[in-house]
DNA sequence: GTGCGAATCTGGAACGTTCCATACACGCAC
DNA sequence: GTGCGTGTATGGAACGTTCCAGATTCGCAC
């Protein structure tokens, strides 16, 4: 059905073809190498030559055709940017790589991942771009496919671990460790932590939490709640956590509606996750048990937390969200702290404290560790590893004593 | 220092260069022209050469080059979209326009608008890679400029009203309309409207707002207080509005405490507008005064508003979550309409009632525009306009009697 | 005058596709 | 047998650049 007659051949709007080099030429007097040359700004050029040709273009309109540039150069200077643009943390990667790779001399290119849009079909849009390199934001591609990636062109990992390409991300273990040393400096023994899942990074900061406690002599304490990435899978959790607290101190409610959930059911159209039934399965990846750490409920001291350390931000956002209509209070009653320091932390009304990941820094990195690949430079260490470093806003204060 | 040595030529990873079509017409066996057709699914073919040819493709891993397809074929089947990428509903839009574009046989050149990049920049980008068509996600370009770029590609403004280009957008007036009936059949009265300041949509929704309220004979309830689009602009109006409920019914405190803003002073870091001094000045675009309609304030009944229209759910979020901190209880006390029907609104626990914007409608028309005008057809409206609808979630409920 | 290195410019061959015109088989009707 | 349509396959000319090997000119030292 497109166009089947040819008589539309007359077009519209962008009639006139775009002039190309040869018609430069032409008008200048000079050869398609010699405007070439002084298109790209190449030395080899006589002052007045140069300036005619100039004059000539400017007069066409003409722009170079950068497909042909970049077929016959070999060379597209483009980075591929494959990011979730459902997270709020990959939208700050996004912005921050887009500044690293200008200062670079690379342009971006995008491939979202969305909900209808997996990473296979993401990247294979890049592939056929031709991109130079190729950077992942918490890529969820398994090793296998991750490592045929890499045979083809420079892979970086952004924001994850991997042991099959670059990578540089953030000391997740040592931001829960800021986190519960915040936390304990406080005054705060009973720290809990609503992980992340199988969400990347969790892992790591499930251990940095874990090793922390215990450095502080709180091991008895260690309290692994299953949670998510999203804001969704942090209120579960957290409503999850006001249940058994008013279970294990019956005398003292903490909550005072006794349903937690919002006061009526979702709207004919949500997709998003029901309010499940409240610690059914326990359904974290990677074998997370709740208080695995030493066996039962009984292990820890029967007392509700006085403070959360949370996956990331947007899952602390659920948290918050929960304890707020439950009527407990932040912090007085209750501190929390995310991860990530997005854009979301920042809004005055969320003021949450959080562990910043240091975007600017690694975004750059990410960014020199794919030129340095481009150009075939020898890399002697494939991961990266920046620190993050501790935000305090509203949500974090003394304990309760 | 980039690769001095010409010694490094071994490169690494992506050691062997790029299959191409000769290669894998000479791994088949058949002329390039043969495998040409095959790999673009062209009928011509024999049923078994084709099979052989496919075969060879994947075992060498070839990606066709789309730089030397596009540039032969002088089409690229682009079409390039011109976002904000911190923009929730631009992302909601983004990832309607993908599945819209795959189905019409197009990809997508994302371009992102981020604080550190302008959207002439962005769209200087796209007309590099030779895009056939523009879709931008309610820009803020000047008429000028657009006007411009309209004469040298297809443009399609998405999201927001233009008498200089296509345009695809909501019904803006008729979605608060419906929000306006949808709460007076509920009981409300005393309904008030935060607008959006000069965002895209916000003259019309205050225009369907006024409308709607005289309609349903509320003109002296009329209420717009400047707003904005985002959380932050949505929680200073909300404490605007707090504090001068309390000062009009002083016997009747709805909010707690006296102090509305977060817990704290926010953390060194924050760049977000830190809460401003309540009502100093009236900073609404287009010189939208607050309680404009009939005078000052004596003129609606001094009653606090039982109900808010707000101009957009991620502004509707910074609002109840001042209402929620100040005690004031959604929907009991208060209802509030968001719009847009971000994925924002549809968490579980935020589950606000909002006017949807249909954007697999909006997606899909703004693409079948575009194609159209690639296609050099003549168009007959150049605006279109898609209807939304009201979706009843949990911050809506019975006024107060 | 000859030789020679710079400086300036040119022609044509790539780059990896698609498009076009053609060639080769067939089978089948006359 | 000739003619012809149909389904396959091929070779080579584009597309608009960049890159490379030369060609031309010039100035200047011998």
């Amino acid at each position: 059905m497109t166009g089947t007659f040819q008589s539309y051949d007359v077009h519209m709007a962008n009639a006139e073809a775009r002039p190309t080099l040869s018609d430069v030429a032409a008008r200048a007097g000079v050869s398609k190498s010699l405007v070439s040359l002084v298109m790209r700004g190449e030395p080899g050029a006589g002052a007045e030559t140069r300036r005619r040709v100039l004059d000539a273009a400017g007069e066409l309109g003409y722009h170079p055709d950068s497909r042909a540039r970049l077929l016959r150069s070999g060379r597209s200077r483009l980075l591929g940017v494959v990011f979730g643009i459902q997270h709020a943390f990959h939208v700050d990667l996004v912005t921050g790589l887009y500044t690293a790779a200008r200062a670079a001399g690379y342009e971006l290119a995008l491939s979202a991942v969305t909900p209808e849009r997996d990473e296979a079909e993401a990247t294979a849009s890049l592939l056929q771009d031709r991109c130079e390199a190729l950077i992942m934001c918490g890529p969820q591609t398994s090793a296998a496919r991750l490592t045929r990636l890499a045979t083809r062109l420079p892979v970086v990992v952004l924001a994850r671990d991997a042991r099959n390409a670059d990578v540089v991300r953030t000391a997740d273990a040592e931001g829960l460790r800021q986190a519960v040393e915040h936390l304990a400096g406080l005054g705060h023994r009973r720290i809990a932590h609503i992980d992340g899942g199988r969400a990347p990074g969790s892992a790591d900061r499930r251990r940095g939490y874990r090793a922390a406690m215990e450095a502080h002599g709180l091991a008895a304490h260690i309290r692994i709640v299953p949670g998510g990435l999203t804001e969704e899978e942090g209120a579960t959790a957290a409503r999850r956590l006001l249940t058994e607290k008013s279970d294990a101190t019956p005398g003292r409610p903490l909550g005072e509606k006794s349903d937690a959930t919002p006061g009526r059911p979702l709207g004919e159209k949500s997709d998003a996750t029901p309010g499940r039934p409240l610690g059914e399965k326990s359904d974290a990846g990677e074998g997370v048990a709740e208080g695995r750490s030493g066996g039962g409920r009984e292990d820890h001291d029967g007392g509700a937390p006085t403070a959360i350390t949370v996956f990331n931000d947007r899952c602390a956002t659920g948290v918050l969200d929960v304890l707020l209509r439950a009527g407990v209070r932040v912090p007085e009653e209750i501190s929390v702290v995310g991860f990530d320091d997005s854009h979301l932390a920042r809004l005055a009304h969320v003021n949450l404290t959080t562990i910043a990941q240091d975007v600017p820094a690694m975004t750059r990195l990410a960014v020199a560790r794919a030129v340095e690949r481009i150009d075939g430079a020898e890399v002697s260490h494939r991961g990266i590893v920046v620190p993050p470093h501790l935000v305090v806003r509203g949500t974090t204060g003394p304990a309760r004593t």
